[in-house]
DNA sequence: AACATTACTGACCAAACGGTCAAGTTTTTT
DNA sequence: AAAAAACTTGACCGTTTGGTCAGTAATGTT
């Protein structure tokens, strides 16, 4: 019988079970590296026999690849907060709002960016060279636009865009030593608060903006 | 006979053997991650035998150990050139000169600390209690008494301490990144002060401060 | 009910790895 | 010159790893 509910579950249970495996295949990747990441622990940490990750995914590098390209998207879709059509201070704003949030969010998967990129990129390296060349360029000009509209300070847009970057997946990368600093707890949603605050405040007022929105 | 020279031959050789190895395996490790980095790539990278490596260093984790180690002593005697008794736009600047130098000059030592912490700082946890708590504390504590003395705006210092970290590392750590954007190639001597300079514009000015001189 | 497809898994294997060791060479000390 | 100490290295080994595979179970299709 052509059932859908039967059809649709099958399909469930194929993508339910990838979802299981990527998800503790991105912690995993995150806390031991790629070399350090064994296909076993990864099956472990998804409940699964490893023998059953492999009928999913052929190989190692193929979760890996699966799980960079996952956090890339993710990203790409939240540069899309970096709306140039609003005035500088809210596209900046709401860039690293959303930034900061991801950080929360999706540790692990930074993590795994952080990693892939200081040993060179080896799989991502045309994403690279492709979608966020493109879209730094572009958000390089419109703040180039807005410097030469008199509406911010003149500083090089792109060390500006790495300054947003850098700071907000910071405390992402680096939550071990943060919190370390922390007394060893994980930031409240206070601190959280405060972090963002900070962070949009000295970047903002930096380039000779001023916050402000507050959501 | 005892002849000084040749007693200094003898330390020379295996204090020059060892830095052959933590050398090559700075490099390894920042490039393949801990698990990923072989003793045998080591050993070539090093141009020695496999089996010369380890009678230098018992273990692998001990050549890691001591690579660690050392990028953290260097930082922590660049965290000197944050020098309170200069005034906040002296100190902040240098800081940053400092930490922006050696992200240039130690970018596989930042990448191996960046690993580090990503991973858990299984390693350095102790370094990170000790010293870098007590070093951050007393820094937190001299910028919380500029800003109560109304020489600069009120931020939280810690997330001044973690902006200028992120910032600067990230020209080491992201360098495949930054290199990839910049159509391939490296910085060159102009853009490295490009930098420099827009990271101290922006972060001074963030927080209500000028930059002085420029040396 | 018969068949086909998809899902699952314990047992296995070749390759690569960290580390050892015995036998040698060179250097230092007496 | 002889003994001791330090250095060097090819060959080797137990363990771990990514990946395979044959056989079984469950599910979907006719």
């Amino acid at each position: 019988m052509k059932d859908n509910t039967v059809s649709f579950q099958k399909f469930a249970k194929r993508s339910q079970n990838q979802k299981k495996i990527l998800d503790a295949a991105e912690k995993v990747f995150a806390e031991a590296g790629f070399a350090g990441a064994t296909t076993q622990l990864i099956a472990d940490v998804a409940n699964l026999p490893k023998a059953n990750v492999h009928y999913y995914f052929k190989t190692k590098q193929d979760i890996y690849r699966q799980v960079v390209y996952n956090i890339f998207d993710i990203w790409m879709e939240a540069a899309s907060a970096f709306d140039t059509e609003l005035g500088p201070s809210e596209a900046l704003s709401r860039y690293i709002d959303k930034k900061m949030d991801l950080a929360r969010s999706h540790p692990y998967g930074s993590k795994v960016w952080a990693s892939e990129i200081i040993q060179g990129a080896p799989i991502i390296q045309d994403y690279l060279e492709g979608q966020l060349k493109e879209w730094s360029k572009d958000r390089s000009k419109h703040i180039q636009r807005w410097i030469d509209d008199g509406e911010m300070d003149a500083i090089d847009p792109e060390h500006l865009l790495y300054m947003i970057w850098s700071t907000t997946q910071h405390y992402a990368d680096f939550a071990h030593q943060i919190e370390t600093l922390n007394s060893g707890e994980p930031f409240s949603d206070a601190q959280w608060q405060t972090a963002k605050l900070s962070v949009k405040t000295i970047i903002l007022k930096g380039v000779g903006l001023s916050v402000t929105s507050n959501h």
